[in-house]
DNA sequence: CCCTATGTTCCCAA
DNA sequence: CTTGGGAACATAGG
């Protein structure tokens, strides 16, 4: 479920609330998870998103990483207002507990010393046309393929690939070493501009994404092409399509996306 | 029963 | 050894 701007929405939001709190007690729920020992009363220095995985870092140099996968939530509770269903794991701090709300279970919680380097470069942080076409070169996978895949670019998801793809007007079955720089250059552009609105809107809530506060996120009002299959292109004259590409949906305009 | 789902990892064939 | 694609993971909903 959670993509780039969903996860930094959460990494926002529990900054505001958990940044020197101590951790008073972890919960383990589901057996799945792996039960997490002698965090407590260390205390949270900050809150770090690298692609999409939850860094909560604490004063002894470990990080609480999680990642939420395909249905993974977390939902701030600052009085204890019991386990909502599909409650899979949850850390109490001195001003309230986060839960981890999980129904397909894919959601994953780890202790890892310091911080855990990710391979992938972040889209909002120092991305050039020219790094991507090298990192395309010799690559004969769709350009959405090649978007999706998380060592290089770390974050982007089914929804906002669709979504970039779009607006940068090309088709997501083009072969990633077969765009020119002009044709990098506006992925760039448009991933700039589709992440950092998203952000903007905490997320898109187009079936059950919520944030921290359990509020719908606003992107899903300028969703140009995912989930709009049948429906007119936005820009152009065209109709939404929808195929799968390597089992993922994919929504896009014939008509504009070249 | 079928298909779908905002993710990642493992396995296999080319 | 590399690359790309499909299945698996587990659950709910249409």
């Amino acid at each position: 479920m959670p993509e780039l701007p969903e996860v930094e929405t959460l990494c926002r939001q529990l900054r505001g609330v958990i940044c020197g709190a101590q951790v008073q007690e972890i919960q383990t729920l589901d057996p799945k998870l792996g039960k997490i020992k002698g965090l407590e009363g260390e205390s949270v220095s900050g809150v770090e998103r690298l692609g999409k995985a939850l860094h909560i870092r604490l004063a002894g140099g470990l990080s609480l990483v999680i990642h939420l996968r395909m249905s993974g939530r977390l939902l701030w509770q600052q009085e204890d207002q019991g386990f909502t269903p599909h409650t899979r794991w949850a850390v109490s701090l001195s001003p309230g507990r986060i839960l981890l709300i999980d129904p397909r279970r894919f959601a994953t919680v780890a202790l890892w010393p310091g911080l855990c380097n990710s391979k992938g470069i972040d889209p909002l942080n120092g991305l050039t046309p020219l790094q991507l076409q090298e990192m395309a070169s010799n690559r004969r996978l769709p350009i959405k393929s090649f978007l999706l895949d998380q060592s290089h670019l770390a974050g982007i998801g089914n929804i906002y690939a669709c979504e970039i793809l779009h607006r940068a007007g090309i088709s997501p079955w083009r072969k990633a070493q077969d765009l020119t720089r002009a044709e990098w250059e506006r992925i760039v552009g448009a991933t700039r501009e589709v992440l950092e609105r998203a952000i903007a809107c905490r997320g898109t809530s187009i079936s059950d994404w919520r944030d921290l506060f359990g509020e719908r996120g606003e992107y899903q009002r300028y969703l140009q092409v995912y989930a709009r299959e049948g429906e007119g292109c936005k820009r152009c004259k065209g109709v939404i399509q929808r195929r799968k590409l390597n089992g993922r949906g994919t929504y896009y305009c014939p008509a504009c996306q070249k």
